[in-house]
DNA sequence: GTCTATAGATGGATAGAC
DNA sequence: GTCTATCCATCTATAGAC
């Protein structure tokens, strides 16, 4: 079996459950009856790690939304997508509760700035957004479109910190429920009648 | 001068600065010119620093949230809160970009546990937000009360991060108004027209 | 209260044998 | 590829003089 695949599960298992900082090498090598420069050898250093976590986040991402821009454009498979992303971001929590930590971290050591993908990623909100309107699924007017794009961007990422914050959540299931169902309800809030009754 | 507070500054302007896990406290005694060791007698643990950091973030923002409810409750007031809170959300960006590590390590430590908080926080926005419904200035439902509510919590917690994820922000007053202005929109989009009046 | 000096623990990373 | 052993940096925290 692939040892740079069990490390990162290993590393990524740890990093969810104690948060980055907890989590050493050492201790990661220990779980995997591997020794500590075993483990240097696969992954230099410890931001390897990080890098590799988070860009096989970001490639797994990129496959739905490539999905969904492959699709019919409408409210329910634009749901769908935030479901598996969501669900994407709950396993990578340990990452996602510390982004603006990661972000240093990684512009430091490597020069990867995720900040760069970040406007990338107000850009696909925009145009689905506008998309939904054209299709007639969601109220017109750019004073909308801005408002729920700024919600969109907010919430997709940091619905995850609040559920951290809000006490720990319960399965990954039933928290990427509740949120859904929040980010459902806004959405049904700039939708047309159309659009609302597409949701029935 | 007093000693404790030159520390809890210039500690906090090296979070805000650095992060919390880059900052020693050598470091920060260094800077004040000081020993480590007096230092340590002030705050024997840097948990110490981090803890009396939020309180004092705490008690600043309940001066204000109370300043609100002690006067007529309308959405320019209620923005204004925002306003007031937003910069002292700001003024400790090292603290509120890494909350979930943060709770995490007073809990861990010192049993301080900001979850508890939160609970209470989210009570206060429904009290507000209905009351806002109540005189008239927010359109009624518990929909939209519920939605605003879950719009609010979030947004009101992790603009900042979003902020530092967007790119580094250009000074204090225009991160804030940038923010305050996306809030101030959300908010006008569930107004009344009456309360969109008292907004002119 | 403040200093110097240092203990004591932990972490990431490397050298070199197998 | 994997191991053992070790280095070296760093950090918090304390002991004891002033």
């Amino acid at each position: 079996m692939n040892t740079r695949l069990r490390i990162l599960e290993e590393a990524l298992r740890q990093f969810n459950k104690k948060g980055i900082h907890q989590v050493g090498v050492r201790e990661i090598a220990r779980s995997l009856n591997m020794s500590p420069g075993n483990l240097s050898y696969h992954f230099p250093k410890k931001e390897d790690l990080l890098l590799e976590i988070i860009r096989n986040y970001s490639k797994t991402n990129k496959v739905y939304r490539e999905g969904y821009l492959n699709g019919k454009p409408c409210l329910i498979r634009f749901i769908q997508l935030f479901e598996k992303t969501f669900h994407n971001q709950f396993q990578h929590r340990g990452i996602f509760t510390e982004l603006v930590e990661v972000n240093r971290i990684l512009k430091e050591s490597t020069g990867f700035d995720y900040t760069i993908s970040q406007t990338e990623r107000i850009n696909e909100f925009e145009n689905m957004v506008e998309t939904l309107q054209e299709v007639g699924e969601l109220k017109l007017g750019s004073e909308i479109k801005t408002n729920l794009v700024s919600f969109l961007t907010l919430f997709g990422r940091f619905w995850i910190s609040e559920a951290f914050l809000a006490g720990l959540p319960k399965g990954q299931e039933e928290t990427v429920n509740h949120y859904i169902s929040i980010l459902k309800h806004q959405l049904i809030l700039n939708a047309t009648p159309f659009g609302v009754k597409s949701l029935k």
